[in-house]
DNA sequence: ACAAGTATGCACCTTTTGGTAAGTACCCAA
DNA sequence: TTGGGTACTTACCAAAAGGTGCATACTTGT
């Protein structure tokens, strides 16, 4: 309750060594890091990138049943706004039954890269994440009160 | 036709070599990436984690002056979130005009070094990003009938 | 003939997300 | 006294994201 706030001046943080610098804005991104969420934006691209990354071409089909949950509604979209991104390329067969596969640009390939340590972070940490889910579930489902 | 109707075979892909191998799903999740997406889920999730990565402890102003555009209700919201997900750690130093600050848990602080990649492929793409953005942009614009 | 599979398109609707604007409690400077 | 700054909170609302389900056009299997 005493006010001695004269400027405790604060520890100088001995945790968080800096990363690294990102070249600031060029069109109307903060930053690198920007640009790439806007591209990556949507709840599977990531997770289509990475895939076809693993994978190479794959067949819509394929894709529809390795990526769990998504309807074709959401795939087809998500995979039409990364082609014209030029992110993946798209092959139609022009066969009867419809045969269709797609697989990455160059771009979409290096894009795919970038996601492994994403990847390997959420491997490496699943049961923290895992952990800290349920909680959030509980948390949602319970609390329904007003703030306690 | 009858007997080998199983596989055309499509050529094996010269494009795309694979990545990297995935540990499949441990409670719910596809994958790492699957994990770490929900993880870093909202608009400026990594935004933030990433700053806070480059620059360790900030206070609130601070980091709502970096991260542009952001509304005070949205960066309060996410950094709830990545708090309770213990991925930021708040300091409240409880001094008469608000003090607070925000720097990342070593846990968080492994995700911002995850994002790093990210960040490089958006400096590094950063004009295709952009002009793929302008065009669909246009696309956007004038394909809007009056929908209001 | 009929169901199933293939790769999509489309209309409709709900859920989630995010933005605006106002308010709180307190201090300092003009 | 007014205005600005700090770090939030809350209520209300618009827009975006995403889900369901039906339709297409054609083939193959039963």
């Amino acid at each position: 309750m005493s006010s001695d706030r004269s400027n405790p001046l604060p520890p100088p943080a001995p945790t968080s060594p800096p990363v690294q610098s990102c070249t600031p804005t060029l069109p109307g991104f903060t930053c690198g890091l920007d640009a790439t969420l806007r591209v990556i934006a949507g709840k599977w691209k990531p997770l289509i990138l990475y895939f076809l990354a693993q994978g190479g071409p794959t067949r819509y089909g394929e894709l529809r049943r390795a990526v769990r949950d998504v309807s074709d509604k959401m795939l087809i979209q998500q995979l039409k706004e990364l082609e014209a991104d030029g992110l993946v390329k798209r092959t139609d067969y022009k066969e009867v039954p419809p045969r269709v596969d797609y697989s990455l640009t160059p771009l979409g390939h290096s894009l795919g890269e970038a996601l492994v340590p994403l990847c390997s972070w959420g491997t490496e940490h699943m049961a923290e994440v895992s952990r800290v889910f349920a909680e959030r579930e509980a948390w949602t489902r319970r609390g329904r009160q007003p703030t306690v």
